[in-house]
DNA sequence: AATAATACTATACAGATGTACGGTATGTCA
DNA sequence: TGACATACCGTACATCTGTATAGTATTATT
């Protein structure tokens, strides 16, 4: 597996400064332009970097085209995630990484989603703390025990969607809170994809 | 605003396919590309549209850069975060996003890291629940107070980190479990950054 | 009927760009 | 020591690319 260590200072510079030309002006720099960026007087240099880059299984160039420099996502945007622990730790054993999460994937997403911190901890005992953040998708039904995202006027309330005798209910996971009966006054607007709370650093 | 009934037929075309070259190979087409794609001898039939693509608003082209055109609209490659909730969706108000999604902080860094899948629900009262990802920055110290992944011969668990009276301890966020002091046994393997939960789709 | 916008072809050119080759210097590793 | 990777400079060149100009034909618009 290719890990961004094995790249020299420089090297990972470089790539840094690609990857965020592209998702910032959402163009490839050309050579002369990476040149230009770090001061380098000549092109070679950049020839060299971007050769190790390819050598190393970072980017992708098609050949006779402008800027066509392509950032290998799998190698990059992903972290490994062990199954099991071995105790050769710290030295993470390939052969135990039974899948990728890549987080490109909700970047780069084409659903209309969006993000929203949590107030308030009514959905505590779903593992949804305040100042959480949730990765919404929009849309404006659900079916009963998706999590989803419901509008009061200007308030949006994070609730368990729930159906008793026909009847959908707005339901918290934490028993300091009632069950809402599902009103017109409400709407939902989405349902919840991801949860995503950053801790320490 | 800018409606797409104010483009024509052929412009409208033009305009998805610079759309899905930039979503799916990161790079805008050249001229020659697009008049390539869309079977033109000229490239002034490309100028001709893109030309009138500029002045309805669509798109911005810089001068003298190869692949220069910038779609305008909506930033597709990130994910807004919406601070309150206006009665106007699904329609997000850009005025209301306040911060956006970055996760390549994290990848970038120089930091070992690496995601662990939780088993059990020992943490469960501080919102990790069983199956989350946690992601885990590697290091064999930390500090009370932290959230820490622990291995006892092959087995990790997460627990906080918690410090009476110069006496460490495992404690989990669940009263059904108890707190583990923390022996020569343990050895601390990395401290929790971020906790992610997929739902639905 | 006149004008403008649309939709193309054709050609030319300066400069932007990728590519190739060679060179120097430094540090690393066996 | 020798081989090698890293990190730069310098130069040359074919071609890719944007830009400009000119022309033809069709369709809308006034």
């Amino acid at each position: 597996m290719n890990k961004l260590s094995t790249l020299t200072e420089r090297q990972r510079e470089i790539l840094r400064f690609i990857y965020n030309e592209i998702k910032n002006s959402q163009l490839p720099p050309s050579l002369r332009e990476i040149a230009s960026h770090f001061g380098f007087a000549s092109v070679g240099s950049v020839q060299d970097h971007l050769k190790a880059l390819v050598q190393k299984g970072f980017i992708k160039i098609s050949e006779k085209k402008s800027r066509a420099i392509e950032i290998i996502k799998e190698n990059i945007f992903s972290i490994p995630i062990i199954g099991t622990v071995q105790a050769g730790l710290p030295t993470l054993a390939v052969e135990n990484i039974d899948e990728y999460l890549n987080l490109d994937d909700l970047i780069f997403s084409n659903m209309d989603v969006f993000g929203l911190r949590v107030k308030g901890d009514s959905m505590i005992n779903a593992g949804i703390m305040p100042l959480d953040l949730v990765i919404v998708r929009q849309q404006s039904v659900a079916e009963a025990g998706e999590i989803v995202v419901a509008l009061q006027g200007e308030e949006a309330t994070v609730k368990y969607l729930k159906k008793t005798n026909g009847q959908y209910f707005l339901e918290p996971a934490n028993p300091k809170y009632h069950s809402i009966p599902l009103t017109s006054e409400f709407s939902i607007i989405g349902i919840v994809l991801t949860v995503i709370r950053k801790l320490g650093k």
